[in-house]
DNA sequence: GGTGAGCTTCTTTAC
DNA sequence: GAAGCTCACC
């Protein structure tokens, strides 16, 4: 607290009412967080259990929880709650269930599932990215909160009008499924507590004071929910920056920061201006990329470090040829100025660029901890568990039906299950329920019937046993009684592709052994869980979207795929969305500590022929006295020689010691 | 009618 | 470079 500046101070004392903390970059904001939920409990003007903060990740939840546990003495932080806008909404839900319409043991489903109802409703046929446009189009409309009727009469065009009259009935659809999607985890919250004042008042007394990060990255939603629980004394602190609003895609309003202002015109406003991550060079280079985008409120960032040395840009031929230099820098970093593998971090713009990296660490022996993508979570085989798991939470989840009766394949194909789908429907049941009607059954062949009743019979046992058993134990009963840990290995054809998958599912048991918590509520947690959250990286090199770094800061840092059409992304160059590509590139640039290497490829293989690649166009926005540029610099260029011929030693020494 | 092999399609970012 | 789709085979 003592080592704290003026206005950090500040932020943590000023509990009178509503506060707003704009906290650039490195400013400490996640320790003026955790030091103000420190005082609050402290000073006995709140207890824990009436404290909420929120943040954007379960990673930066759990990060949180733990300095907080630290700072606060014994027992005081019992019943603090520190999750997720959508856990919190998930953890409203559960509780408020019957309001909300929802049976115990309701689905979480995810963009996955809520695609398949999308596709459901629309004709077949139709085409990939139409469907993604109406998705991405409800889904919008319910970060806002809107009704299918509001958005009908605010649609402006025609696929908008489609939208809403979509909307309606994948509602309905996820009704019968006894399932929320993501947005509703928000939405519905927000609805029952501004339809009901006294209900929003008891939810109030629960949480006395809220904390909210990252709240440039708030929706209309999420705002919604923030005001209808702060309530009009607006008991809560705010955190933010402008800068770093990379979520406009997906519903975020930065402008919601100004809001604050007129909706709480007793709002506090504290400036965080101080960086303490940064060199000041790499400081410097980006407050000049980020000036070249317009500033309601301009804030001067600025830092006492020391000056640091000149940010490398590297140019490369192809991403290969890239990810060899990164992994032979980080090799070389590692040695000679013994920086830990934990404190190197390659951002990207995409997940898909993380393959050469990985090649390419591999054959230096570099460990690394990749997050996001196609991770942990989405693998078939975690996925396939966690349709078993909710299935057996929530009967009516006919997704999940779907996805357990062919898993392992017992015999039922598209054609049976499409019958039995429309017999369900007919008789207005979830399948699970029409699969154990015998005049049902009937009107099936008798040989799928049979294959039916056998899937619900090991249903039936499941759920039997989930009343007994511990969820890791559940876990790995339904792998073998499904049949899915035989199927797995009959059908991978090297004995390691086996082993890895049943390791998946082996720590699929251990993400349950947790609190004793209803199976059916742990399996919609999980699909809250995000692939950042994912295991103990330990000491290896992080591996991460640029949407994933925000928040962390690392010693040293890599940023990949500086060209024109990756960052900016081709798609935000077509739109004219160059801001928030930029802002995407200052996050990045501000998570380097020490070391900043900036690198972009000559060329790009993208299916089949291989194309040419202009550098980034922020490349030249930086202060170019900054820069140490490949071939202007011949020192650079020499040392990047001797860069390579020690990735190629390195490389060829890995050859020749391989484990078998 | 179900299943697996081989084809094509598309690649932002994520709670 | 993987997931989705079609088609031929069982």
């Amino acid at each position: 607290m003592s080592s704290m500046n003026a206005p950090q101070r500040e932020a943590v004392m000023y509990t009178q009412g509503p506060l707003l903390v704009l906290a650039g970059a490195g400013s400490g904001k996640t320790r003026v967080i955790t030091e103000k939920i420190a005082h609050l409990i402290a000073s006995g003007q709140r207890e824990a259990k009436h404290i909420a903060a929120i943040t954007f990740t379960n990673k930066a939840a759990k990060e949180m929880r733990e300095r907080v546990a630290k700072r606060v003495k014994g027992d005081a932080a019992e019943g603090l709650t520190i999750s997720t806008f959508h856990a919190l909404g998930l953890r409203f839900l559960q509780q408020e269930a019957a309001r909300a319409g929802l049976k115990r043991g309701f689905s979480v489903f995810d963009s996955d599932d809520q695609m398949g109802i999308v596709k459901d409703l629309l004709p077949a046929g139709t085409k990939n990215d139409v469907l993604e446009r109406l998705r991405g189009l409800v889904s919008r409309a319910k970060n806002e909160a809107l009704t299918p009727e509001q958005a009908a009469e605010l649609a402006k065009s025609a696929v908008e009008r489609e939208a809403a009259k979509l909307y309606e009935k994948y509602q309905a659809r996820l009704a019968a499924f006894n399932a929320v999607d993501f947005d509703d985890l928000i939405r519905l919250p927000v609805l029952m507590l501004e339809a009901d004042a006294d209900f929003a008042a008891a939810w109030r007394e629960r949480i006395r004071y809220l904390l909210v990060d990252e709240c440039q990255d708030t929706n209309g939603a999420q705002y919604r929910l923030l005001k209808q629980l702060a309530g009009p004394r607006g008991a809560f602190t705010c955190v933010g920056d402008d800068d770093q609003s990379i979520y406009a895609w997906r519903g975020a309003q930065p402008e919601n920061l100004e809001l604050l202002g007129s909706d709480y015109p007793n709002l506090k406003v504290v400036k965080l201006e101080q960086n303490y991550r940064c060199a000041s060079r790499i400081l410097r280079l980006a407050n000049t990329l980020i000036a070249n985008n317009p500033h309601a409120n301009p804030k001067t960032l600025w830092s006492d470090q020391r000056e640091g040395e000149k940010i490398k840009v590297w140019r490369c031929e192809n991403n290969e040829h890239e990810a060899d230099r990164v992994a032979a820098e980080i090799d070389y970093l590692n040695k000679a100025k013994e920086i830990p593998f934990a404190d190197f971090a390659i951002l990207f713009r995409g997940n898909h660029q993380s393959r050469a990296l990985e090649k390419s660490l591999q054959m230096l022996r570099i460990p690394y901890h990749l997050t996001g993508g196609t991770a942990f979570l989405d693998r078939a085989e975690v996925k396939d568990a966690l349709g078993w798991l909710r299935l057996i939470a929530n009967p009516e989840d006919d997704a999940a039906f779907l996805r357990a009766i062919t898993t392992p394949a017992r015999g039922i194909g598209g054609t049976s299950l499409a019958r039995l789908a429309e017999l369900a429907q007919q008789h207005h049941m979830p399948m699970d329920r029409a699969a154990r009607q015998l005049s049902i059954l009937k009107q099936l062949q008798p040989r799928i019937a049979a294959a039916v009743s056998e899937f619900t019979g090991i249903v039936d046992r499941l759920r039997d046993e989930a009343e007994s058993v511990a969820a890791p134990a559940l876990v790995r009963s339904l792998v073998e009684r499904s049949g899915m840990l035989d199927a797995l290995r009959a059908q991978t054809k090297d004995k390691a592709g086996f082993e890895r998958r049943r390791a998946n599912l082996e720590e699929l048991a251990d993400w349950f052994d947790g609190p004793k918590s209803a199976i059916g509520d742990l399996a919609a947690q999980m699909a809250l869980l995000t692939h950042a959250d994912r295991g103990e990286p330990g000491n290896a090199v992080r591996l991460m979207s640029l949407h994933g770094s925000k928040g962390l800061e690392f010693r040293a840092v890599f940023l990949v795929g500086l060209e024109d059409g990756t960052l900016p992304h081709e798609a935000s160059m077509e739109e004219g969305r160059l801001e928030e590509e930029r802002r995407l590139l200052y996050v990045g640039i501000t998570r380097a500590k020490e070391h900043l290497v900036l690198s972009h490829s000559l060329e790009a293989k993208r299916w089949g022929d291989t194309l040419r690649l202009q550098p980034s166009r922020f490349l030249a926005e930086l202060p170019q006295g900054d820069l140490a540029r490949d071939g202007a610099d011949p020192e650079a260029e020499a040392e990047s020689k001797k860069a390579r011929g020690r990735a190629h030693l390195a490389a060829m020494a890995a050859l020749f010691d391989k484990p078998k």
